[in-house]
DNA sequence: CAGTGCCGACCGTTCGGTCGGTAACGTGGC
DNA sequence: GCCACGTTACCGACCGAACGGTCGGCACTG
């Protein structure tokens, strides 16, 4: 049964990286054949395992939140005692494909594409939640979180839909949000 | 023949401006029944003026760049002569849901969601480099525009995939960047 | 043998796209 | 003025392909 088990999770691992990569490749409309195939398993099998293309597309949403929150979690510097380590840790993941070429694991991206799922929105607020308690925890003004957040955010998607690849400017993206939260204060002079 | 032309483009707008809606609501998966529906013509119809279901996700989505691109420029303030004028209005466009309600003219959510349509990242590509010759004529320091330009976008998507909403967040965060642009020289004390 | 992971042929539905037809219009000959 | 004719906007029944989902069965484990 242990054998079992493992394979199970195995396949459902496979099948969840697959349609992750599915859908940021060719939109929410995937196939359910193009994702068997992807991953490597038959369309029975892939429906075995999660009942409908509804609730695999709402379990890769889940997924995807889980793993870019455990990706920031790791991210975050050991050495670094300061406020807003956690926002570096966050830009630091959203910047990852420019270390490691084109990601699969890129949330933003992931969830404008499958916000039409039903219940996937709902998936989404949630995990809003979660990161507006953690940033709360993390001691910078908000107002740095808030605009360094939205902007990682929105050079996630415009990496997407604008073909990717201005690299210089992602890298300067990166180095301006990262230097915003070593500082603190009011943001504008009065 | 003048009747004709004046009924075509009357029929297209209102194709072009149904199926805008429709990909906001459901997706990119919407059917051409669908927004031949909405937009009161029949299928039929539809296919005689775009063509094809591309094609017509297509014209959408330069038709909005359009719109947007004119939304901006009839909002930009003809009393205002400083630097950063220009990025003032694309905030304010991009936030004129909070001012008129939900509003069917966002660009960026129409971009996420067609991006897996051919041809579509091509029209974005030709769009922002054009918003960046605009905004390098606006005379405001470069990282500013960069930063504050992102973090709207950021502020629009996230509206769409967190089920919208946070509204005094949003009205916050439109301040801020509207603020932001308001001063220049470096961002960040060295 | 019971239970489970998985397969792939199959079914009903829905989709994008085609096509023959109709109505309304502009145009040129008379 | 008016009729004949080509052109254009538009309709909706229809088609083949592709889709999501079902199901009977096989292989393997314990």
């Amino acid at each position: 049964m242990a054998g079992k088990e493992r394979d199970t999770a195995r396949t459902r691992r496979a099948v969840l990286d697959a349609a992750a990569a599915a859908v940021v490749a060719h939109g929410a409309g995937v196939s359910l054949d193009a994702i068997a195939r992807a991953a490597d398993v038959s369309k029975g099998g892939l429906l075995h395992h999660f009942g409908s293309r509804d609730a695999l597309l709402l379990e890769v949403a889940e997924d995807q939140a889980e793993l870019f929150r455990d990706a920031v979690a790791a991210a975050v510097d050991p050495a670094d005692h300061a406020k807003g380590r956690l926002v570096r840790a966050y830009v630091s993941v959203t910047f990852a494909a420019l270390d490691d070429g084109p990601a699969a694991h890129d949330y933003v991206v992931l969830a404008a594409a499958l916000s039409a799922v039903p219940g996937v929105v709902e998936v989404m607020r949630l995990d809003k939640q979660r990161w507006d308690e953690a940033f709360a925890a993390d001691g910078l003004d908000p107002d740095r979180v808030l605009l360094v957040v939205r902007a990682a955010d929105g050079a996630a998607v415009a990496g997407l839909y604008e073909g990717g690849y201005d690299v210089e400017q992602l890298r300067r993206t990166r180095e301006l949000l990262l230097a915003l939260t070593r500082e603190d204060g009011p943001l504008v002079g009065s």
